[in-house]
DNA sequence: ATATTAAATAGAAATTATTTTCATTTAGAC
DNA sequence: GTCTAAATGAAAATAATTTCTATTTAATAT
């Protein structure tokens, strides 16, 4: 939990305990979740919580670096916690199963220098796999 | 055109005008589009055409291999014409600027046998970066 | 401790995107 | 030409996300 307020703080944003509820939610859960997802479980501790609030704190802890968009093609948004230690760039692997996320630092792109005649300017990459608990 | 509606034929899929208006449509703009982009060019010529068409169609001619999905993180869906000659793996750059979108075949994945004991079941990776035409 | 202030919040309502349902039409095979 | 499964269009429903606004609160300086 340190590391993550400490991002937060580096960010300039506000520990609020909304805030502190969805951070714990995603160490906890070990999984990736969807807006809707992640209302539902804080509702229980906060009686009156807005979707607004979820939505704009899912944004702004992807911002800081505490939480990283998973991509899913179902038409809703997806985050997951980003455990990266260091602060540059990586990739993350998606457990199938269980849908635990991953910072992995594999990245073939960056040995790549051209591509038919495009300038490179950033790329995404998603590895789905299965993780040891799910084999 | 030929190539794509041979894409359709082998997945049993009919060459309705509309299909044939989509593809020609992705093949004429150049770029990836939204199944609302796709709707309000499409019904310039057929006055009558529906919003599950568009849907319908264009997740089939991904099925199929002649349409690929566009990651954009924008709360909409994006398409692009995957204009691979072969078959098997491959990824998609697309350009910043105007959107053009092209096959491939750079992959790093393939060369990482196993990622912190994770079995690696697929991957998807989008290449972002400036065309030709739009340096 | 207290006051201050910009940021964060909840709630309601609005907006936008996508899907379902179903009756009708049509492409492709015979 | 006939047939049949697939594809279509229209309306309505659903689902996801955002906007708006008044209120509250965390963090800072006093």
């Amino acid at each position: 939990m340190e590391q993550y307020l400490e991002k937060l703080k580096t960010s300039g944003l506000k520990l609020t305990p909304l805030r502190r509820a969805i951070i714990k939610l995603f160490i906890d859960s070990d999984t990736h979740m969807t807006p809707e997802d992640t209302w539902a479980t804080v509702k229980t501790q906060f009686r009156q919580c807005g979707f607004p609030s979820i939505y704009r704190n899912l944004e702004s802890l992807v911002e800081c670096g505490i939480l990283t968009r998973i991509q899913q093609f179902d038409n809703k948004k997806h985050y997951g916690l980003c455990n990266s230690k260091e602060d540059h760039h990586h990739h993350h692997i998606v457990c199938i199963k269980c849908g635990k996320v991953d910072a992995i630092h594999e990245c073939a792109i960056t040995d790549i220098k051209q591509i038919k005649g495009y300038q490179i300017v950033s790329h995404y990459m998603q590895v789905n796999g299965i993780c040891e608990d799910c084999m």
